[in-house]
DNA sequence: AATGAATGAGCTTTCATTCAT
DNA sequence: TATGAATGAAAGCTCATTCAT
């Protein structure tokens, strides 16, 4: 693999592992077992490295919100949908665990986060109308904004928060778990169960949601 | 007021406002006028002003929680309650913007802080039974335990939501739209209507909602 | 002596010696046997360093300038008087060696440099002017205005000049043989013969001079 | 052109518009559009492109001199001759910016500027010499080194001065000035005037000398 | 001739913290 | 209680230079 790219996975694990602030280039450079110039050959710092991150992040989810209307054509294609984004969510956790650092950040990330969370944001409100559409949700015009962005600040934050409780789960653990919390969120809503193939109530995840 | 107090108040306004990691201790000295070996008389150090807002918030809680049984008689006193709690996460924003930091801060706030997430978990749940007992709620006892996580991580991560999207509001208008916001999460479970004399949605708070 | 006078007159002798890029805080720091984060708490950086310098020697020169009038009345004055501004070339005599580097240096200071030169080139005119009106000077009015910038030239780089030719001479013979230079610039102008009880035309100074 | 001549030239560019210390390799090579291997691969490093560029003015300087004899027979060839020595002198003006830098460059290259200058002040007097031996000058023995002296000091250091005050005259109008400078340095030994065809005060010299 | 990734020493600067007064 | 000079570790970053290809 090509050392820009090492870099940013390298930097991808250090970030969520210890955070934003507690990881210094020098440790991203001796972890790597490459010198500090060279670090600052393949980026101009630790800014550049966090905001390639972040498009790295955005293309995926423009893919994927390009995919939705492809993918998700029935009730029974949104669950493994959402696994898809919960992971992405997962694989970039760190990004949602510091809205306080990014004060602090170039002016340049906290837009980029912004832009996607507007995003995030937007495609939550459709997945939500599209199912109304179904007619398989049943929700009154006031509450469903506020649903949308339930969803989405749910999304974003389970995953610190169910770490900083307890870190003994896996990733796949976590990621299962929380998109069934996303489901129990949704639930009340439904005309119908939401029980699906993709998403049985296992013992495993019985317990961790509990 | 004690110097020792005015460090904490003047800490906790620029933590809130600029981020942990912005804020040096020579800038809260300066900001207050006094010495930074002042500062280090009063307090062992940065971590030592953290953990005591911590403690600050839990002795808050603490209270809270014992005047619950006292003060929650009814269904009418639940959104009054709620507005306080709420109140009280707007104040002590800052640690919950910083779940990140958290990682790289000692492990005595770590484990403040994690006890402090799990104290809440309990009175949301206690919130719910009781709900429950007075005959207003009616929620499965799967999605019950579920249902408090959920209200938990909307009240401490919607502040930082809604102001990274929009930063206009005042800390007022906020709070109330917080409490709108779990109530619209505890709405479909409900036996009765939520509105009340103290929470009449207004046209402020549609607009801020939406 | 307090440390911040001591870290200015520290600096000016290795910027003398080595030139400006050549020291670097950390040099100034070690040499003085301070640490370096000592030399910021009293400057905020090299360049406040050499800003302060600059400052030092426009006051010297205000003062000097102030004085001119009370202290030069006959033409027996001037030769002292030249050698007090010309000593005071030598002292801060790095600035006047990097015309260069102030390309690169903060405006601020480049700025200051500027000032500076255009007021040496006022006392200069002024000089000659007072020199002609003591019936001392006959010099055509084309050419005055290029005497007086010669003269400045002469003096802010003359030592630089002879210090790369050879750095065997001391700074009081090196002050010496400046102002001797600036005489033989002035001396086809004069009216009369500009030996002076102050500047005999020594062995050492014939030696140094040619 | 060759590679190698090229970097010479862009150097040479950069150097004299922003000053050795603020030119890097990598800023010559990226100016190039070379890599900074190659750059490496026709000069052992930065002193040696410097070091080159100082053999270059040595060469022009000694085929100036040699011409010296043939082109200069009478008094009216002096001024184009000058005119010569200082478009040099501007060609390569980076080189007496810099007198600084040179302290901390190699001992080459502080070397060669050494046998430079001291190659300078032989041509210097020569000339005078030779101005007297044709009957033109009229100096003491005394002032002839001084004079010889202060006209190379004025020559290399007119332009920095000059572009220090006021940057807004071009490389031809600043040559033509400092050839007039030194005529006026000239002229109070002269026997007769210094007005020459290819020297006439024009009204622009006026204002730029003035 | 030329590329460009890689090195490593060194620089400026910040900051939590200590300590003599 | 309070001051403020001093510390030293660590951070971000630059740059002349090397070297395998």
């Amino acid at each position: 693999m090509k050392t820009r790219d090492r870099i940013l996975l390298v930097s991808l694990d250090l970030f969520n592992r210890d955070g934003i602030a507690q990881v210094s280039t020098l440790i991203i450079a001796t972890e790597m077992g490459i010198s500090p110039g060279n670090l600052y050959y393949h980026f101009r710092g630790k800014d550049e490295i966090i905001a390639t991150l972040v498009t790295e992040l955005q293309n995926s989810l423009v893919t994927i919100s390009n995919e939705y209307p492809k993918q998700v054509k029935d009730f029974d294609d949104y669950w493994p949908f959402m696994h898809t984004i919960m992971a992405l969510f997962t694989h970039y956790r760190f990004l949602f665990r510091n809205l306080d650092n990014l004060n602090g950040q170039s002016p340049q990330i906290k837009r980029k986060i912004r832009t996607l969370i507007l995003k995030l944001r937007h495609l939550s409100s459709e997945m939500l109308a599209h199912l109304i559409s179904l007619g398989k949700l049943k929700c009154d015009e006031k509450s469903l904004p506020l649903l949308a962005d339930n969803l989405l600040l749910v999304s974003l934050n389970w995953l610190n928060y169910q770490t900083l409780l307890d870190d003994k789960y896996s990733e796949t653990e976590l990621i299962r778990a929380g998109v069934l919390r996303l489901i129990s969120m949704v639930e009340p809503y439904l005309t119908e169960s939401a029980d699906s193939p993709f998403y049985t109530h296992q013992d495993l995840l019985d317990e961790l949601v509990s």
